[in-house]
RNA sequence: GGGAGUUUAGCUCAGCUGGGAGAGCAUCUGCCUUACAAGCAGAGGGUCAUAGGUUCGAGCCCUAUAACUCCCACCA
């Protein structure tokens, strides 16, 4: 091993060798429990972010220790081809080129979307290799992949021919930059300061008019009405009347409609049935036209008269000016209000009727809010399962189609010649109604979510039931950030639900955003983003790991800066530098069952202790508290094993007798085993470089064995923290006189109770606390020395003129009040009926024997 | 307008079905002690947001309040 943890020194090639042994490969085993976990595709849009690494981090501890936990465990991994954000990227690319996404044409345009998955695919990949995932890499998968296509399409038409899927009319939100409709949760409301113009719409003579109040004056070529609420005094006589649009002098009439507000703006409002859902309903059942103002770009058509051409936005100054040339507006006041943008560009999304293709939601949703009230499907933290329900509860129709070239291309074909329209899962060629073959296939793709939906079962193979979607699905848990339960973790479970009839996973657990030390979103324009992969070069893989899984909890948000890499990256060091003593101190060793040897109170200790941090982690881990998991680790490894254990076994190995030597070389393997293997899930790397050189291993300890509880060693009525206290008072005391480490004195104990115990510690006692001379004593020395009293023993310290009497007095009379306090306390609470009667009985018995040894310290105290 | 979350040491956060407040970093003091100075030992530092309530007992449960954060919702 080398001398210092350098973890680029051996990281690469342990992975590599994981990957040559097929470590991470899995196939179905009939006489093996199976654990199986499928990771969330990244987009292959770019580069992996630090919530990448925390979700990866976290399905890799899951997956390493039910591995080692003996189960068939299969982690898939893959990527999603992003359809409209990798578009977007590649119009980019074209644009730098001078070209257009029409002057390349589909085809060659897609074939320019496969090159771009394949790169960057392969970059994720890379970036994931890097931290150490355990995922199958043989089942790499792709969304855009052959078979996961015909999985897409089989759904698709399996939707289709029980009438799930059905074409229709609607006001969706598109995205002028993506130039593509986008589904309502893609559509991100923001607030936006912007203004309320009040415009003047006159009568038919030219006189009076009514007032509408508006944020979108730009779409006011589109109106085909103004509607006033039927109860509104105000407007009573007008309802039926007709006034003029402005500027282009069309006539529209002023209809009654309860959706109008009487208190909000002027309590008249303009009504654009192609602009705005609201205005598209009163459309319907006012029976008015709908006018299209705006086009694919973003800018104001034909319909627009002399303002066609110019964008949505820019026109509304030429039009306020306008307006306000002809008198008609009234006023423009400031507003705040929340405006649409799309989730994937940032661009104001502009609502416009069009004929789009969707999923009939309510029926689907049914067995989905089932699955998680009957406890098929658990999520942790509980809490999201509110978010998960009241999106189901007010589930709409899902608008699947996406006016882009990548991605899976919506398989509905139609006869040219007589109209036939059906979807196939294999293009069809000729009609079968009418033997033509002018076929047509539908333009548009599905939205991406539509194959993601299908991922847990489509990466396994289905619709083909093969082996693996038998032995691994459902699968086990889903672990994914909060900001997908809508868009993926819902569809995943009715698509699951209505395919497969079998929920997609039991568990679902969330974790948080990763986010800035200041709790910012971590982003582009903020420039306070995070590469996992500089961390990792910085400080290793497992350092990052640790990082964002110690002390964190499911659900919650990460506060993250490189420091806490470092943190982690010093604690690693520890561990590395621990392993070491214990290699050079066990090299050659031939293990033998611990119980063989005479253990001695501090072995019994040592070993308890195991035993329990062995329970705790599984414990911990089976219920997804992966930071409360790592933090006991951390604990027990640098402050029971490192900072006693360690040094105490020293006196063993040192000693010159052999089976003292023996055992503690045999106690110390065995913890440093034990503490590698429950690490091994948080940071695989280094566990595996120290576990290669354990004088006793398998060929990796990822395929090891999970530490297991021996009840064996589990030992009760243990002393020995009463040996620690003793050893923390002679510390705290020296400290108290300024007495340096190096300098040695004479301990002299006067045992209280535990003799037999405390004669026994006494090497420990003067190793740990400095002493020169260790001895048991009969009665106080004669000598001035400074005087400590712990429950089991008086230790007088002779250090001669330093002593302080007043110091001595001090430290003494805080001890008693401090034991009065406690006595008081317990008294108190002995006495209190309602504690005797109700406080479980182990407590109560604790108390009274702290009270009993509390009263007899004091005693003795007070008699000194 | 609904819903959720957060509030604990100077900072970043843990804290189990209620049973004596924890870690890391930072600060102060002393040590290069044979695994580790990326270290060791010691120390200081908290009315667990506020106010009520339930309970023998509340950081934890209930009710209200405040501040911050997030999600959902068609008020032009």
């Amino acid at each position: 091993m080398e001398k210092t943890y350098e973890p680029s020194k051996f990281e690469n090639q342990i992975y590599a060798k994981w990957c040559n042994e097929k470590y991470f490969s899995t196939k179905p085993n009939k006489n093996k429990k199976k654990f199986s976990i499928c990771m969330p595709p990244p987009n292959v849009t770019g580069k992996l972010h630090v919530g990448h690494a925390l979700n990866n981090t976290l399905q890799d501890i899951m997956s390493r220790y039910k591995r080692m936990c003996g189960f068939e465990t299969l982690w898939t991994p893959g990527t999603d081809h992003a359809a409209i954000a990798t578009e977007a990227k590649i119009v980019a690319q074209l644009e730098q080129e001078g070209l257009t996404k029409q002057e390349v044409g589909r085809e060659k345009f897609i074939e320019r979307g496969y090159k771009w998955y394949a790169e960057y695919g392969s970059t994720i990949c890379k970036q994931f290799e890097k931290l150490g995932i355990s995922c199958d890499w043989d089942r790499l998968a792709f969304t855009m992949d052959d078979n996961l296509c015909r999985a897409v399409r089989h759904a698709f038409v399996e939707y289709y021919k029980q009438g799930y899927i059905y074409k229709g009319k609607r006001v969706t939100n598109y995205c002028p930059h993506c130039h593509s409709t986008i589904s309502d949760i893609e559509n991100e409301y923001k607030d936006q300061n912007t203004k309320l113009w009040h415009i003047r719409y006159p009568f038919e003579n030219g006189v009076g008019g009514i007032v509408v109040a508006t944020t979108r004056p730009e779409t006011m070529f589109g109106d085909t009405a103004v509607a006033v609420n039927p109860n509104d005094q105000r407007y009573k006589d007008m309802i039926g009347k007709n006034v003029i649009l402005p500027i282009i002098n069309r006539p529209i009439p002023i209809i009654a409609d309860e959706y109008c507000e009487m208190e909000f703006g002027t309590g008249a409002v303009k009504i654009t049935p192609a602009h705005d859902p609201n205005d598209y309903d009163m459309g319907l059942r006012h029976n008015l036209e709908m006018i299209t103002v705006i086009d694919d770009n973003g800018k104001l058509n034909e319909n627009a008269g002399k303002f066609a051409g110019l964008d949505r936005i820019e026109a509304r100054k030429s039009i306020e000016k306008e307006l306000q040339n002809l008198g008609v507006l009234v006023k423009v006041e400031n507003y705040k209000n929340k405006v649409g943008t799309c989730c994937r560009c940032g661009s104001m999304t502009e609502p416009r009727v069009s004929e789009q293709w969707w999923v009939k939601m309510k029926d689907l949703a049914t067995p989905a809010i089932e699955a998680v009230k009957n406890g098929d499907i658990k999520f942790v933290p509980k809490r999201y399962e509110k978010q998960y329900f009241n999106w189901l509860c007010n589930i709409q129709d899902w608008c699947i189609s996406r006016q882009l070239w990548l991605g899976h291309r919506i398989p509905v074909f139609t006869c040219n010649d007589c109209g036939f329209v059906d979807a196939c899962e294999e293009d069809l060629k000729v009609c079968p109604n009418c033997g033509s073959k002018h076929i047509s296939q539908d333009p548009d793709v599905l939205d991406t979510w539509f194959s993601s939906a299908l991922w847990p079962f489509s990466t396994l193979g289905w619709p083909e039931e093969t082996e693996f979607l038998k032995y691994y699905y459902p699968t086990d848990v889903l672990i994914t950030a909060y900001d997908i339960i809508t868009f993926w973790v819902i569809r995943m479970v009715f698509s699951s639900l209505f395919f497969t009839k079998q929920v997609p996973f039991k568990d679902v657990v969330i974790n948080g955003i990763v986010r800035d030390i200041q709790g910012r979103k971590m982003s582009k324009n903020l420039g306070n983003g995070i590469d996992p992969i500089d961390v990792i070069e910085q400080y290793g893989a497992d350092s990052l790991r640790l990082s964002l899984v110690n002390g964190t909890s499911t659900g919650m948000d990460i506060g993250y800066s490189v420091d806490k890499a470092k943190e982690s990256k010093i604690f690693i060091n520890k561990l590395f530098n621990a392993s070491k003593f214990v290699l050079l101190n066990t090299e050659n060793l031939k293990p033998k069952p611990l119980t063989q040897f005479k253990l001695d109170e501090k072995d019994r200790w040592i070993l308890t202790k195991t035993q329990e941090i062995i329970k705790s982690t599984i414990k911990n881990l089976e219920k997804y508290a992966f930071g409360v998991a790592s933090v006991n680790l951390i604990d027990f490894t640098v402050g029971t094993f490192c900072d006693w254990y360690i040094e105490i076994s020293k006196l063993d190995l040192n000693s010159g007798d052999e089976t003292r030597k023996e055992k503690a070389q045999n106690i110390l393997l065995y913890v440093l085993t034990t503490i590698l293997k429950c690490f091994h899930p948080f940071i695989p790397f280094v566990t595996e470089e120290i576990y290669q050189n354990l004088a006793v291993h398998d060929k990796s300890i990822m395929i090891s064995e999970f530490p297991k509880v021996d009840e064996k060693l589990c030992f009760k009525n243990l002393k020995f923290d009463e040996i620690i206290s003793v050893v923390k008072a002679i510390r705290a005391t020296r400290s108290e006189y300024n007495i340096p480490d190096n300098k040695k004195v004479t301990i002299n104990i006067l045992p209280v109770s535990e003799e037999k115990l405390l004669t026994e510690s006494l090497e420990i006692i003067g190793k740990l606390a400095g002493g020169s001379e260790t001895k048991i004593v009969c009665k106080e020395p004669t000598e001035k020395t400074a005087k400590i009293a712990t429950s089991i023993c008086n230790i007088f310290l002779p250090m001669g003129d330093l002593v302080d009497e007043k110091q001595e007095s001090e430290r003494l009379s805080k001890k008693i009040e401090e034991l009065k306090f406690e006595i008081s306390r317990s008294e108190k609470m002995l006495s209190n009926a309602g504690f005797v009667a109700k406080a479980p009985v182990s407590l109560v018995e604790a108390e009274k024997e702290k009270l009993a040894k509390n009263k007899e310290f004091l005693e003795k105290l007070l008699k000194n």
